[in-house]
DNA sequence: TTGAAAGCGCTAACAT
DNA sequence: ATGTTAGCGCTTTCAA
């Protein structure tokens, strides 16, 4: 007996039947007896039949598959993203293939091109940070394949000409300063990273406008520009204790450097929150176990994800013409107060 | 003009040329000429042919893609090894399908099937906590599916029958121990977790084994059951202060669980490590926030992934008996000495 | 209710 | 160096 998987055309020869019936029965068609169907399930059950995707997909022209390209798979963000994708994407009856960038356009070019060739019914996308080409995207247009990108969108598209699931980070900064302001802060400062990465100039901006708008004066004094590292909130806070007038309040553009500024501020008897309260950005896992717990942002990173995948189905959905019409979504942020900032 | 893509067969009615030709010019096979591979180079380029790999897959019996099998893309562990995994997988040439458990073993087995359906070649799999039936792990031999546990391995198996990757817990707190007397600790404390859970019970076991060798009793006052999550890690440290005579050090079976230790000692005014040297295990990312930073076990996840990665690759080279023989792979752990242990 | 036939796009053995 | 042919396993008209 040869260890070769079984097929439609061996259950079909061994039962007497035609393809097309065992085909039929085993998707439950409806004009097929409920005795050959019987009969036909419990032959494929007893040879462990299973049906080729392979073949299927091919025959059908749809492979059941989505592709996902993201940076890498790694930090706090991605992963979760993948997690809520992956999710969604099997709740919806699809395989999901996945390629990691690791931040080279050149690699995100190929896994594109890879994931085209998988025939893939439709690709997500987070871009990698040396992308500046965006040719292979306009490929994936031509070749009519459903796209979303989510979180890294592609600057000259942004908000209008792609679909897209983002993140508000300009409204995720304000509802900071705004909650640091009625804890009673005046003296707000900022740490931000490189201005070229969406996110800082966002959140940047949504602090400036937040300050603003409550009738706050903006001191360049006290926005600190840093790696966002963890050493680098421990710097730049350093430069803020040496203020002849400290601040009482600190938005730092992510958790990492926020850690680093708690540390310091305990360093130089600064109460949290009473003396300066502090809230990050991202609700890493650690927020929760430093003392005092950190305040912070909730990014929606799985929901991120499920919300894309949503997008994708509903684009598969539309018609023959899948990709529009372009829908950029925005997703709310949610600020998680805890202790840093808590003045109560 | 048709919005289809372009197939072999367009290309070869383009260029009055067999499909063989072109099929054969595009992988650069050696017996067609260069100038007739330009040609159809060229053309492909101009029309955005893409191979259609369903097609080859069907055609070859051979999909290109690897089957990933875990629990859930949370945390910390699982993202790594899947990165690890993802990466290791690109390099040779393979494609990756992600499917998740969710900890029940009803979707572990559905996503079995589902991969064997998809033609992956080869199956990477940590299992579902809730996994007591195995019968779907045995199709996968039958189909002659390359299977290669990571992580949670099945308990009957565990070591022999089966083709696995898995940390060295015991080793991993053995050190762990050895470090700590070293440092000059005797009276050295445990927080454990459930032993059913191998990790649990084996990092206990190294405990125990390496107390005795370096000839020092096991009080089994020391050894505290908790749940591992930082709270746990509080109510269990909050019982070791009440001794008569406190601890000197303390092997916590994770990081979380070491947290919430340091912060109690910190708490009563214990020193770390001069009073106790606290060791956790696993290597969070948070590890390296504490104050003090926190000494801890490195899991090499991504080695994990990739050495899971490469095994399958073996088996798939060994011929047409794919399985065997069954290759039970342990990984030594790297103990990180950080500030919480190190009495200098 | 079932079967016959064609074909999805590709590859590979066997010509020439 | 190129063409012919057959077929991977499945689905889906169309016919009976």
């Amino acid at each position: 007996m040869a260890n070769r998987r079984a097929s439609i055309t061996d259950l079909a020869k061994t039962l007497g039947l035609s393809p097309s019936t065992i085909s039929r029965a085993l998707s439950d068609h409806d004009d097929v007896s409920e005795a050959t169907k019987q009969r036909v399930r419990q032959l494929a059950e007893e040879l462990h039949y299973k049906p080729n995707q392979l073949a299927a997909g091919l025959r059908r022209g749809r492979s059941n598959t989505l592709g996902v390209l993201v940076p890498h798979i790694t930090g706090h963000f991605f992963p979760q993203v993948v997690h809520g994708i992956a999710t969604e994407a099997a709740k919806l009856g699809f395989n999901v293939m996945i390629c990691q960038s690791n931040e080279d356009a050149r690699q995100e070019q190929k896994n594109i091109d890879l994931l085209m060739n998988s025939q893939v019914e439709g690709i997500l996308v987070s871009l990698s940070n040396s992308t500046h080409n965006y040719s292979h995207f306009e490929e994936v247009r031509q070749q009519n394949i459903p796209l979303v990108f989510f979180d890294r969108v592609m600057e000259d598209f942004r908000g209008s000409n792609v679909s897209s699931v983002m993140l508000d980070d300009y409204q995720g900064a304000y509802q900071v300063v705004a909650h640091l302001i009625e804890q009673g802060c005046t003296r707000i400062a900022h740490f931000t990273g490189p201005l070229h990465l969406n996110i800082h100039k966002n959140r940047h901006q949504g602090y400036r406008d937040a300050l603003t708008a409550h009738g706050l004066p903006i001191d360049e004094e006290l926005i600190v520009f840093c790696d966002m590292s963890q050493k680098g909130g421990i710097q730049a806070m350093r430069q803020l204790v040496k203020l002849p007038k400290r601040p009482d309040g600190l938005f730092s553009s992510n958790d990492l450097a926020a850690v680093g500024a708690l540390q310091v501020a305990k360093t130089h008897r600064m109460r949290v929150p009473q003396d300066i309260a502090i809230v990050g950005f991202s609700n890493e896992m650690f927020t929760s176990l430093t003392e005092p717990m950190l305040s912070s942002v909730d990014q929606r990173c799985e929901q991120m994800g499920k919300t894309a995948v949503q997008l994708l189905q509903k684009m598969l959905k539309s018609g023959p013409n899948r990709q529009g019409p372009p829908r950029p979504i925005v997703l709310k942020p949610k600020l998680l107060v805890r202790e840093s900032s808590q003045r109560r």
